[in-house]
DNA sequence: AAACTGTTCAACCGCGTGACC
DNA sequence: AGGTCACGCGGTTGAACAGTT
C-alpha cells in the first residue's frame, strides 16, 4: 500500500520505499545511529530526504515498533487518552510502548471514530422494568427512550446507501461493542460510575458536587480546587441532574492522574455539562458519552444499565446534549442522522 | 469476471517550535 | 533581535486492497 515510487526534479526520490533502501537505512542507523537527519541520506547512500527517512525510521522500522492489530486494552488506552487529551497523537503514542503517533492516528480516524459516532446496538426492552408512576407500562421511560433509539437507528441505517454491513459483519460489530464497553464498565472509569451510583442509592448524599439547575443555572463553577474527589462525590444531591453530574464527574477524576488538569461542571439552561482542561481552557470530556454508550449498549451489562433506569429522559437529554464547536467533532462526522436523532428523541 | 465503491494506512505536506549563530 | 536550520507534530493524500454490484 502507499503511494507509488516517483522521482522529483532534483532526484530525490519519493513515495513508497523498497525493501532495499530500508535495508540500507536500517543498516546505517544500527551502525552510526541516525545522528543528524539532514545529512543521514546522504551518508547512507539514499536518494531521499532527511525527512523521509526520519519518517520512514519511526513508523516503521525502528525495532521496538509492536506489529499487529490494536488489543481491546489498547483500544480503550487510545479512546480514554483521546478524550483527555484530545488529538495529541504524539503524547498518546508516548503512553503507549511499541505504537507510533502515526499508526495511532491511523486507528483512531479509520476505526474508533466512527465505531464512537455509530449508534450502537441496544439489548431488547427488559420486560422486569417497571417506572415510578406508570403502572401500566413494563418498561421504563429510559428503556422506551432506548427502543425508539435503536428503532429509528435502524430506519437511519437503512436510509444509507453505503456501507451497510452484511450480518457476519452486523454480528461482529455487536459482539465487539459488547466486548469493548463491558470491558469499559469493568475498568476503573466503568467503577467509578458503578460507585458514585452506589453511594446515591445508598442515601448517603447531601451537599452538592453539583448544583442544581435551578438553584444555580448559568454558573460556571469549579469543583473544590478544581478537580473532583471522592469526598465531593460522596456528598451528592438525589435530584436527577446531579447524579448525572457526579458520576461523570468520577469519570473524569478516575480516568485522569495528572494534576495539572481541572474539571469544571457546568450547569445552563437546565443541562449540565462537563468540562476539563489545563488553565482557562476547556473542552467537554468525551468520556460521559462514552459511559452513556455504555448505559445503552451490551446485554452483558443489562443488570447494572438497570440501575440507571430511574434516571428521567430529562437527564439522557442532559448527556447527550452537547456543546457544539468544542472538540465533539467525532460525533458529527458522518453522524447527523445520530446527532438529529439524538436531539428529537430526547426532547 | 469486470466495474465500481469504500476502506486502509504509508507517506507527504505544511506549520510550529526550539536551538544555534 | 532576527534569521536559519533541524526536528517533531497533526492533517491530508492517494495507491493498494477489499467488498459489493
Amino acid at each position: 500500500m502507499g503511494r507509488s515510487p516517483c522521482c522529483n526534479k532534483d532526484g530525490v526520490k519519493k513515495g513508497a520505499w523498497s525493501t532495499e533502501e530500508d535495508q540500507i537505512l536500517f543498516d546505517y542507523i544500527n551502525k552510526h545511529g541516525h545522528g543528524s537527519w539532514r545529512t543521514l541520506p546522504k551518508n547512507a547512500g539514499l536518494l531521499r530526504w532527511g525527512k523521509s527517512c526520519r519518517l520512514r525510521w519511526t513508523n516503521y522500522l525502528r525495532p521496538d515498533i509492536k506489529r499487529g492489530p490494536f488489543t481491546p486494552d489498547e483500544e480503550a488506552t487510545i479512546v480514554k487518552l483521546q478524550g483527555t487529551l484530545g488529538n495529541k497523537w504524539a503524547a498518546i503514542a508516548s503512553q503507549m510502548p511499541g505504537r507510533t503517533d502515526n499508526e495511532i492516528k491511523n486507528f483512531w480516524n479509520t476505526h474508533l471514530k466512527k465505531r464512537l459516532s455509530t449508534p450502537l446496538p441496544l439489548p431488547l426492552p427488559n420486560t422486569n422494568i417497571k417506572i415510578e408512576g406508570d403502572s401500566s407500562s413494563p418498561l421504563s421511560t429510559t428503556t422506551r427512550h432506548m427502543a425508539q433509539w435503536e428503532s429509528t437507528r435502524v430506519e437511519a441505517e437503512a436510509r444509507l446507501p453505503s456501507s451497510r454491513p452484511g450480518k457476519q459483519q452486523q454480528q461482529q460489530q455487536h459482539k465487539f461493542n459488547q466486548d469493548y464497553y463491558l470491558k469499559l464498565w469493568n475498568s476503573d472509569i466503568g467503577k467509578s460510575f458503578r460507585d458514585i451510583n452506589k453511594v446515591q442509592k445508598d442515601g448517603r448524599g447531601g451537599g452538592g458536587g453539583c448544583e442544581s439547575s435551578t438553584s444555580q443555572a448559568s454558573s460556571l463553577t469549579k469543583l473544590g480546587s478544581g478537580s473532583v474527589d471522592d469526598d465531593t462525590l460522596a456528598t451528592t444531591t438525589t435530584t436527577t441532574t446531579t447524579k448525572t453530574c457526579s458520576a461523570a464527574a468520577a469519570i473524569v477524576k478516575r480516568s485522569d492522574s495528572s494534576e495539572a488538569i481541572h474539571h469544571q461542571h457546568k450547569v445552563e439552561g437546565g443541562l449540565c455539562y462537563y468540562y476539563e482542561g489545563i488553565g482557562e481552557e476547556t473542552k467537554p470530556c468525551r468520556l460521559d458519552v462514552m459511559m452513556m454508550m455504555m448505559m445503552s449498549s451490551s446485554d452483558s451489562i443489562t443488570s447494572t444499565t438497570n440501575e440507571f433506569t430511574n434516571y428521567s429522559d430529562t437527564a439522557l437529554k442532559q448527556l447527550l446534549d452537547i456543546p457544539g464547536g468544542s472538540g465533539m467533532d467525532f460525533l458529527e462526522d458522518e453522524s447527523d442522522d445520530f446527532i438529529n436523532f439524538l436531539d428529537l428523541r430526547c426532547v
